[in-house]
DNA sequence: AAAAGTCTTGACACCGCGTCAAGTTGACAT
DNA sequence: ATGTCAACTTGACGCGGTGTCAAGACTTTT
């Protein structure tokens, strides 16, 4: 079920995930040349296209290890130390998962296995967001215009792939001028006054 | 080049509006069975689908008219009411033109006319949001946070299709709160000393 | 009566995904 | 050496969807 001929395997979620991440449209047969196989052999290691997307998003979050980037945002002091730190470690990763994102995303009305696996990644996301949210009613800054899952809701649709794409993809915007204006967005709107400037 | 012949063109836009706010999936042939008309009838009319969604989002334009909508907003004295009426129209529109927005979206990647139409539907509204900050910029009550393009931006950003589904589709907020939590994030984020509650 | 415009029917090519069948190659066991 | 098994290749095919082509029917214009 495991280990053995991870070679071949591991070729196809590497080609996949660098044609992801640079070309636009990725057929099959673009994944199996890269990877320097034939077509075929591509559904002798996954089911369909869904199947081979949804393993390349899993092992994006092994190569560039979540949980150790995760950490300083566990660890901060206060709630909105907490906040600033969760939407640094996620504005640095979402341009390393882009490219799946997008052909996720693209493939999500077409595809249940794709939907899932996009949900599924969306709900982690969420998670952290509502942690972050938890340690503001903890310190009793949260603003007081909004309930508390509301407050999550808002804070994940700030931080959505989309949104990034907007500002940095098609605004041209830098990742740390991203970050910056996300966190100062996302403090003004959650934390109850807020008299910090940065 | 025009005139005549509205009929069964004005019937295809319609059913093909009608479509894509219900159906996820929508073909050509859908399309010609809600129309009571051939297939084939639909290419006397349109080059491809690309061509079909743009005038179909013309259409829609011409439904409900945008310009009337966006009158207060422009008529507005001060900046911020002038954000507030913005945000408050553009909301409201976006339940309208979502059906249609979806379908353009998920075609960008691989057609080059609904890209084009997309971006210009999104050229459109970034001009609002422009002028909107340049209201604020006259007034003096931009925030000393962000130059006025980068204001535009984050504006534009915030009120994207992309944003108003996660909160509105997928956490289920109604509209109302979804106004209302895009005025304040909006006011907190672009305001310069923001002491009004609502 | 002829011509032009609108629509229909039925075929076809193309592209991408997924499948099937038969054959090659190399490692490993005995 | 021989057999076996797994990984992989080659070449074909079906399916669904878009877009095209050709021939004809029905209506309106002139």
């Amino acid at each position: 079920m495991s280990s053995e001929s991870t070679s071949t395997r591991s070729r196809i979620l590497a080609a996949t995930r660098a044609l992801l991440e640079t070309a636009g449209a990725v057929r099959m047969s673009d994944i199996a040349k890269a990877a320097d196989i034939s077509r075929q052999a591509l559904y002798l290691h996954f089911d369909n296209r869904a199947d081979l997307l949804v393993a390349t998003v899993r092992y994006l979050d092994e190569v560039h290890d979540v949980e150790s980037r995760l950490a300083p945002s566990r660890t901060a002091a206060s709630g909105t130390e907490r906040l600033q730190a969760w939407i640094e470690a996620w504005g640095g990763y979402i341009p390393e998962i882009h490219g799946v994102a997008k052909a996720l995303l693209a493939m999500r009305d077409s595809d249940d296995a794709a939907k899932a696996a996009w949900d599924d990644r969306m709900a982690a996301m969420r998670d952290g967001c509502a942690a972050v949210v938890m340690a503001l009613v903890r310190d009793g800054t949260l603003t007081s215009d909004m309930t508390q899952e509301e407050a999550t809701d808002l804070l994940w649709a700030l931080l959505s792939v989309q949104t990034w794409e907007h500002l940095c993809i098609d605004c041209g915007w830098s990742l740390e001028r991203y970050i910056a204006a996300m966190q100062n967005t996302a403090r003004q709107a959650l934390v109850a006054g807020h008299e910090n400037q940065h």
